[in-house]
DNA sequence: GCTAGCATGTAAACGGTTACATGATTAG
DNA sequence: CTAATCATGTAACCGTTTACATGCTAGC
């Protein structure tokens, strides 16, 4: 999902890893912030593999930047990654967001759309916290007042995307 | 966190492992089904760690059940847990929503307005996704319809969120 | 003089997933 | 007879966090 992201960053623009870290700390909201010990090592494991290219270029302050830009392979990745997301990819909210934030890169709308109805499909099954006998649970008969917050925040945000995949299905139909 | 989830459940009733999959599966509704490589290793660090006790009964079907529960130790470590989560805990949404699910085990109301204060505190700061210098943008004028999602979302999580907020501490200050 | 920001990286530890391994019972 | 469910576990791998390490520039 790092890789992905960083991907989908440099699909906009060239950027060096510190410019990155910036982007992905605004892309997530402070919320969790990328380490070190994770972006550079993703990062020299894209330039292996080809996806990335790099030269370097003198800094505004100490060390000199590497200024990272994909390459056809990584461009290829990158599409590949946001046409076909792994299952887990649409189930999990988080990493939903993260293909969201760069689906804008696929090209053709209706492959867009292809991701988007899977999303829509997946949150049919009536999303809830708390199954008791293979039923959920509903937030009034939930056991405790916590509980109940928690399935009115489910609901409120499923209601919400709801609304807008078939806002945002139907605009791209268009 | 699988540990407080573990800790969490077995606060309410003895369990076997098979069940408390289940638990958790509920829990998290089918987004994210723990995996037995995760469960069962946790299991048996907490039982190291005297926080389980275990005793064997028949299984319905195959294999005898490990039938699980909370030592002292155990409750200690839980309401500890609890008590003072960590920055992470707060921050991410995720990770929250599993403090949420078991709060209510924390025996002082007074401790779980605390808890949910330091959500509270962290939703002031305007969420958002997409920073650009420094401020957060607003949907209308996000780059394009998926990101304008992804915002258009994230605010009504927010205000649903934050309206919960205030009801619960209200009601728990009662 | 010091702190914050800029800029890069490595190593150990941790927690989790995936795949492997076993085996019994029940429903189709 | 076969698949699903019940029930437990291990081993290899993978990505991330945390901590460590370096060093320069700008503003207070």
């Amino acid at each position: 999902m790092l890789e992905l992201t960083i991907l989908g960053f440099l699909c906009e623009q060239p950027l060096h890893g510190y410019e990155l870290k910036e982007r992905i700390k605004g892309l997530s909201g402070h919320v969790r912030p990328v380490s070190d010990g994770a972006l550079y090592p993703a990062i020299n494991r894209l330039v292996q593999a080809g996806k990335l290219e790099q030269h370097t270029e003198p800094g505004t302050g100490a060390a000199p930047r590497r200024i990272l830009s994909l390459t056809d392979t990584g461009r290829a990745d990158l599409l590949a990654r946001l046409r076909a997301p792994k299952d887990v990819e649409i189930t999990d909210g988080q990493r939903f967001f993260t293909l969201l934030a760069f689906l804008r890169h696929l090209p053709d709308p209706r492959e867009q759309v292809a991701v988007l109805r899977r999303r829509q499909d997946f949150l049919e099954v009536p999303a809830s916290f708390f199954y008791r006998d293979g039923k959920p649970v509903r937030a009034e008969n939930a056991d405790d007042l916590f509980r109940q917050g928690m399935l009115r925040i489910a609901r409120a945000t499923g209601a919400e995307e709801k609304g807008w995949l078939a806002e945002a299905i139907a605009q791209l139909e268009r």
